[in-house]
DNA sequence: GTTCCCAATATCCTATAGCATATTGCCGCC
DNA sequence: GGCGGCAATATGCTATAGGATATTGGGAAC
């Protein structure tokens, strides 16, 4: 028989994805900065695997946007989002979004609506738990981002157009954009603007739910735009 | 010193981009049928490489929605479009694509002009050159199909929104409806579309160019729609 | 002092071997 | 005759070793 001794580095799902979902927070939370170099070999014994895994992993972030591969020079985290590049995404978000609420509301029910809103109370809860004495630490944003984000694939997903999700959640900038959010300061104005357009798809009005929509989408621009800037 | 007597089976750029667009052939060519399961080793050997680049193109291919990974079964093709997921992909295309020939038009200058139609000729060649009693092959379909996509890129790109052109080569089903082709029939219309749209676009009338891009998508939608039926 | 060349190093890329798990066919049992 | 369990097979997953290439540092020549 065979000894069992091994000491399971890993939660062990496919170690693969694993890993895909390790190295993204890792970028993600600033531990690796843009430009960086990533190290095969390093990164696979840094998380307890073999080289195998962390290949795929990075085959998938380089389709994301989030790592480039040169030729022979190997893997590097991409640089962060540039001022036109920014005005890219923005635009495309607009186009995309708006699209997105105006269908959601046309096929809206009572548990979308509850559902959003109670992504919003959370969004809330988030902010009032904030101490103003208290430094923001990287959790503080990350928690305001993913909530930010959820709710805004959950309106995608309502759309009826699944394809209209996917194709938002691919703006491979959307990671990158997540970083931004460290400089963004967290203010109740998303939430306000998160509730306007949920009152319009609550009251069933398919145009004011796509120009809430469109209103969120400049301010937030503005917003980030600022803290672009700087 | 060390013979140099390897054969070198591949041209060699980089290995794992050279299976990519093999693999990608073999699929969107019907060498593979959708829904078949793909065997690392087996490609690995027919394509004379070591199975750690075959590893890295499907992981690719996966996030391009082409195959499909099972935790422990390995890699398959996926499935082709179903008719819900065929008119997503055209609400998708005729929310983002109008937008771009409008941005396109707002920016065009006479070398663009010059270059979609000379892509609207070379289609038009193609169509003349098929001859009414030979059956049409696939590389005449793939032909006429490379060339329709290379007048929606082009626009797209003129657009001056990079992320346009990116998230529009991205909606991963472009790939299989690819596969759509061999059935929808070549005809004249699609040039004469085209041209409309480049008409409108040399007289620099944004919105004409939008509504033209709109009803393309939407008479092509049509047309495929009808092979899509059978 | 600067530039060019060479060597040493590091890293990626390829290949192969061993392990774990899912699948399939067969046999026995009910 | 049908069903459940078991064993054999096939396949993907992990790990490691060796070869090829780009990069970097030092030394010599101008």
């Amino acid at each position: 028989m065979k000894e069992r001794a091994r000491p399971a580095p890993l939660p062990r799902l496919i170690l693969t994805d694993s890993v895909y979902e390790a190295v993204k927070e890792l970028v993600m939370d600033q531990h690796i900065e843009p430009g960086a170099r990533v190290n095969i070999d390093q990164l696979a014994r840094d998380l307890r695997v073999s080289p195998t895994p962390v290949r795929e992993a990075l085959a998938r972030l380089e389709m994301d946007g989030l790592v480039i591969k040169e030729p022979l020079r190997g893997y590097s985290i991409a640089p962060i989002l540039d001022a036109a590049a920014f005005e890219q995404l923005y635009e495309v978000r607009g186009l995309i979004e708006p699209f997105a609420a105006r269908r959601a509301c046309e096929r809206a029910n009572r548990q979308l609506v509850t559902a959003l809103q109670r992504e919003i109370d959370a969004m809330r809860k988030t902010i009032e738990g904030l101490r103003p004495e208290k430094p923001l630490g990287y959790r503080d944003y990350r928690e305001f981002a993913f909530q930010d984000a959820r709710f805004h694939e959950a309106i995608a997903a309502a759309s009826g157009n699944e394809l209209l999700g996917e194709t938002l959640s691919r703006l491979r900038s959307h990671l990158h954009l997540y970083r931004l959010y460290y400089a963004t300061g967290i203010g109740p104005e998303t939430a306000a603007e998160h509730e306007a357009i949920v009152k319009a798809i609550a009251a069933h009005q398919p145009e004011e739910a796509a120009a809430a929509m469109a209103e969120h989408i400049t301010r937030s621009q503005g917003r980030q735009r600022r803290a672009f800037e700087s």
